[in-house]
DNA sequence: GGTTGAACTTAGTATATCGCAA
DNA sequence: TTGCGATATACTAAGTTCAACC
């Protein structure tokens, strides 16, 4: 397990290796002859495994794909739950293999050897009188069989890693349980519009209140509705250390007179009203760097207020709402009636705005680089191309000779005479323009690629903007839905 | 009224697959 | 046909919410 994660960057990590070790040697036990971790060395298995990658690289496409069908049949039983009398897909039946813990961030967890799941570690949920799968596993059984219908999971067992958090085995996200409940989120964030003005004169108004709970909570709500934070709950010591709204530390927040917000985990400063930067200026008078923004705050307070304002209003409530809604507008205001590609590019970029929104970020991939110089080359080389022209043109102006090409070759002289002199112009202006716009174009595919290489749509596409936009705007712009 | 914990949603990453241009 | 980049999917960690409990 160790060595195969030799080329990830947790391989060199402190906590990492000295979690990894500690569960190591208790395998080993007391008197074995591996004591130090330094004197180990990883690369024999290290290569094994590249090796076996590269065997399975070198399959052919035939050998993958019976490969693919022998698993698929063997996984077949194991793929549908029945519920009420309908056969629903089943999100997860696998239960999480043995491997070390990748936690995010500076876990103080990672590298902890998560143990294999026994068939005595899971409870299964059927109904009453159904046939209790069989244990895989001969001789073994399962730790409990329970009859609860009034939840949707069909089996849990507690993470070894964690161990008063759960595991759950449940339906997947194209189950009617999972598009229900995924329609009445939209049906909520849409009941918010219908909210959203009160509310938001509401908090506005509480900027300025004297009482300091209030003001902490029209500012967190302000920060909820237009930085689309999110709620922030407490964590326990063990965990990874990031914080959402209520758990903003002083120092997470810059504010920069009269109206500026810098947040150490976003990239932009943002613009904000001025009464919320003095108000957050107040906040952090008096206190610590480490000492919490709303000390006045817990997400259940939050929540509550939230609940009087609109019922079964949360603080997630407002990025599906602003995330749906911004998308909803893009979609409306720029599309026009060009070609599919055009209306696929707007789709995207508000698609973009949205996950820019909502701060959800990926790493930069590791062939970015290699990309943007690829790029950088084409737009060189189209560059020089473009002075070739220009040279040619004023050649051309000046009616002398184009010369020859580097291979020796005669360039196509495009006016042998003074009086084709407007239309060989012509044919070379026309050629620098298109090369103009070949160019301009790529710089700013060049930009975008730039600026949002840390950014990932497809969490905001799927969690955060409701379907019935995008199909409604696919039927009037006559967009194939899948293209979208 | 605060705390805890169960249940469920959201998020990021590794990997598989797709689709298109060279 | 191939190789690359884009996109989908699987996996699992991290987060939210709500209700039971004290």
């Amino acid at each position: 397990m160790f060595a195969v994660m030799k080329d990830t960057n947790y391989a060199v990590k402190q906590t990492f290796i000295e979690n990894f070790f500690t569960d190591w040697r208790k395998i080993l036990g007391k008197n074995h002859i591996i004591k130090k971790f330094e004197l180990c060395d990883f690369t024999p298995i290290y290569e094994w495994h590249l090796r076996e990658k590269e065997k399975k690289k070198q399959m052919t496409t035939e050998e993958k794909k019976a490969l693919r069908e022998e698993k698929l049949k063997q996984e077949e039983k194991y793929m549908w739950a029945v519920v009420d009398g309908v056969k629903e897909k089943v999100g997860n039946f696998r239960v999480e293999p043995p491997g070390l813990f990748r936690g995010c961030g500076e876990h103080p967890k990672m590298g902890k050897l998560k143990r294999r799941i026994q068939p005595s570690d899971i409870t299964i949920n059927i109904g009453k009188g159904a046939p209790v799968p069989e244990c895989p596993i001969p001789g073994e059984c399962w730790k409990e069989v329970k009859h609860d219908n009034t939840v949707t999971w069909l089996a849990f067992w507690n993470d070894p890693i964690s161990k008063k958090d759960f595991k759950y085995a449940f339906l997947a996200a194209s189950s009617s349980l999972k598009g229900q409940s995924d329609k009445e989120k939209y049906e909520k964030s849409r009941k918010l519009k219908d909210h959203i003005q009160t509310i938001r004169d509401n908090y506005t108004k509480d900027f300025i209140s004297k009482d300091v709970t209030k003001r902490q909570i029209a500012v967190a709500t302000y920060l909820i509705d237009k930085l689309a934070l999110r709620a922030g709950n407490e964590k326990d010591n063990g965990e990874a250390d990031t914080g959402g709204c209520c758990t903003l530390k002083v120092d997470n927040v810059t504010c920069i007179s009269p109206n500026k917000l810098q947040l150490d985990f976003m990239g932009n400063t943002v613009e904000i009203e001025e009464l919320v930067c003095k108000a957050i200026e107040c906040f952090h008078a008096g206190k610590k760097a480490g000492a919490a923004l709303f000390d006045k705050l817990d997400t259940t307070t939050l929540d509550a207020h939230l609940n009087d304002l609109m019922p079964g209003l949360t603080a997630e409530v407002f990025r599906t709402y602003n995330a749906s809604i911004t998308l909803d507008g893009i979609l409306h205001e720029e599309t026009e009636d060009g070609t599919l590609l055009e209306k696929i590019d707007v789709y995207q970029r508000a698609n973009k705005e949205v996950a820019i929104i909502c701060n959800h970020q990926c790493c930069v991939s590791k062939s970015h680089d290699a990309q943007m110089s690829r790029v950088n080359e084409k737009i060189d080389k189209l560059k020089g191309r473009m002075d070739e022209l220009k040279v040619d043109l004023s050649k051309v102006m000046e009616g002398r000779s184009l010369g020859n090409y580097k291979d020796g070759k005669p360039k196509r002289n495009l006016a042998p005479e003074i009086g084709h002199l407007t239309k060989s112009t012509c044919r070379i202006e026309k050629k620098i323009s298109t090369l103009e716009s070949k160019i301009e174009k790529m710089e700013i595919d060049k930009k975008i690629k730039e600026d949002l290489k840390t950014a990932a749509l497809g969490t905001s596409k799927i969690k955060y903007l409701d379907p019935r936009i995008t199909l409604s705007w696919c039927k009037r712009h006559e967009v194939p839905f899948e293209k979208s």
